[in-house]
RNA sequence: CGGGGCGUAGCUCAGCCUGGUAGAGCGCACGGUUCGGGACCGUGAGGCCGGAGGUUCAAAUCCUCUCGCCCCGACCA
């Protein structure tokens, strides 16, 4: 491809609303451009590298048994009511009317479309397992759209759904679909790890995510190196270990603690550690309200307390809900003889502990010495807890590790969750009918390629890693008013094409400076510069984006040069 | 939705506090000098100062309302 021909405007200037760096590489580099909050075009140097990505991730899909079909963006409200998801799903469902005032949204995942296809065409064991995929264009209305393509409302997705005729099959599917993504990020030359997830609205058992690591990735991770757990701090567990125990007393001994409304107050006014106390919050859901009693230096992990409570919506109550509830001024709270319409969560780090100190509901009065079983009315024990780095591993026990990732990939065991919903049935070996297994399988296109930028880059500009790359080679003819230069450049740009090379020819008449900036910006793995010194000098400067170090090459030995890092033809 | 910030030329911004009728750099066009790391000189085009209302002799500037965008938080494949 020709510059001069080429759809590529690169700018001097950070964009005023790019926050992050591939954000603002992606703008700079002239491959994307905002059209509204969290919307974006493609424009041509960027669709190259979604393009090269989609083609990986086709390929290894297709090697796990996946089939490709395309399926509507805009989805019928009925299907979504079917599957219940019309109510569950809130705001970040785009909804809107045809002109007969028929519901309508903009798919943001598509279980209910392909499970309405299944259900229609396929109706024996005999016909499963089916893995089917898309990619495809979709929307979320997202609370708030931010770092250019890790968080857009409109997006490309990967989306992959699986059926089963019992659960063993969709455990190979799903490791199947597990070892493809795998492979893709293998063959994209990311950093990445796999961790254990919570599955959110989706719904479902089993669930993992693939993150890209950078700094600026939106999800913390807990991993441990030891036992090789890792997992999104929303799912982290631990174990950990009891602090030392508080003397047992005949009975709860109340004690004033004025204003001392919190655990720091209260551990120095008492004399006890943060870990020998009981903090209780109350949380305000669509399941009602909730007393959450967790160890004093420990922290709720709400993702979890969602997911226990089984509740759409769960925060903190307001204060005067608290104080009317608990019968206290805020930080006075505590587990024994709360009202009944709150239900008493005891997160196990409290649970596991003999005697302990905590709020009295009454204002500024704590207790001592409290059991749960001999003072504490009727409770039950969850995992609530947010794990944090240093905590214990809960496999090894050694201290686990933290660090932030960019979730380009998820997948979830559905069960039946919507062939039960949907009437996605199969008749098995005894003509009995059954719902199907199902999986789903995530993988964000442009929130990938946006990862690649994060986690390779300089001051300069973004350096693609190859199979990325918009192009791979990109060949600058330095003066073009130079016979011979242009004349070797044209030849050179022939040869490669020929060659099968994905190359950028920069024939634009602008100043070297000018071509070189662009250059290290846009990124192409590889550089070949035909200019008067490099020609007298005996061929081309010959140079890789990554380490940049140049060296003369003869122009008939060009082609080998750029062969052997490049390997064979990487046309899209 | 809560908190904070910003909307002025294609882009990045100054001007606003203290009202007097629009600026810079980059980019663009033309001419000249340059030509291996975002050149220089000259000339020029380009703005309903996000929108509506108000105050005022006079509003980019002050007030009210609105729309858009960004950041932090809650939320989320």
């Amino acid at each position: 491809m020709r510059w001069s021909d080429f759809y590529l405007f690169t700018t001097r200037e950070d964009p005023a609303d790019a926050e992050v760096v591939s954000h603002r590489l992606m703008v700079r580099s002239g491959m994307l451009r905002k059209l509204a909050a969290g919307i974006y075009t493609y424009q041509p140097l960027g669709w190259r590298s979604m393009r090269k990505l989609m083609e990986i991730v086709r390929r290894e899909l297709e090697v796990a048994g996946c089939v490709e079909l395309s399926m509507p963006a805009v989805q019928p409200a009925e299907l979504w009511q079917e599957s219940g998801r019309w109510q569950k799903y809130g705001k970040e469902l785009l909804r809107f009317e045809d002109r007969h005032q028929r519901g309508f949204c903009f798919g943001p995942t598509h279980e209910e479309v392909i499970t309405d296809l299944v259900r229609r065409d396929v109706s024996s064991y005999r016909q499963l397992p089916l893995s089917l995929f898309q990619i495809q264009t979709k929307f979320r209305d997202e609370i708030r759209p931010r770092f250019g393509l890790m968080r857009g409302r409109e997006f490309l997705m990967k989306d992959a759904y699986s059926f089963h005729a019992d659960g063993d099959s969709l455990d190979e599917a799903y490791r199947a679909l597990h070892d493809a993504y795998v492979r893709i990020f293998e063959a994209c030359e990311l950093d990445y790890i796999v961790v254990e997830a919570d599955s959110g609205t989706i719904g479902g058992s089993s669930s993992h995510e693939f993150m890209v690591l950078a700094d600026t990735g939106e999800d913390a991770v807990l991993f441990c190196k030891g036992s090789g757990y890792a997992a999104n701090v929303e799912k982290a567990t631990t174990r950990l270990a009891p602090p030392p125990p508080l003397p047992a007393l005949e009975e709860p001994e109340a004690v004033d603690t004025p204003d001392a409304g919190s655990i720091g107050a209260v551990t120095k006014l008492l004399g006890v550690e943060p870990a020998q106390t009981v903090k209780t919050l109350v949380y305000e859901s669509d399941k009602g309200f909730f007393a959450v009693a967790i160890r004093g230096d420990r922290t709720i992990n709400e993702i979890k307390l969602k997911n226990v409570t089984d509740s759409l919506w769960i925060q903190l109550a307001e204060a005067p809900e608290v104080e009317r509830l608990t019968g206290a001024a805020l930080g006075y709270a505590g587990p024994c003889g709360l009202p009944d319409e709150v239900q008493l969560l005891v997160d196990e780090s409290a649970a596991a502990l003999q005697s302990f100190v905590c709020g009295a509901n009454r204002t500024e009065v704590h207790l001592r010495g409290v059991q749960w079983q001999r003072d504490v009315g009727r409770s039950r024990t969850v995992d609530v807890l947010l794990a944090e780095p240093g905590d214990p591993c809960p496999r090894s026990g050694q201290a686990l590790e933290g660090c932030r990732g960019i979730e380009v990939g998820h997948i979830f065991k559905l069960g039946t969750v919507y062939s039960s919903a949907m009437g996605c049935t199969f008749a098995d070996e005894n003509g009995q009918e059954q719902p199907m297994e199902m999986g789903c399988y995530g993988l964000g296109i442009g929130r990938t390629v946006a990862a690649a930028i994060e986690q390779n880059h300089d001051d300069d500009g973004i350096s693609w890693p190859l199979p990325l790359a918009p192009f791979t080679v990109l060949l600058a003819a330095l003066n073009p008013k130079d016979e011979a230069v242009v004349r070797t450049a044209e030849e050179l740009y022939e040869q490669l094409r020929r060659a099968g090379h994905d190359v950028l020819y920069d024939d634009r008449d602008e100043r070297p400076g000018v071509k070189f900036k662009d250059a290290d910006l846009i990124g192409i793995p590889v550089r070949v510069v035909v200019g008067a010194r490099s020609l007298e000098a005996g061929g081309v400067e010959f140079s890789l984006r990554s380490d940049r170090e140049k060296r003369i090459v003869a122009v008939d030995e060009l082609l080998a040069e750029v062969g052997a890092v490049v390997g064979g033809s990487s046309r899209v």
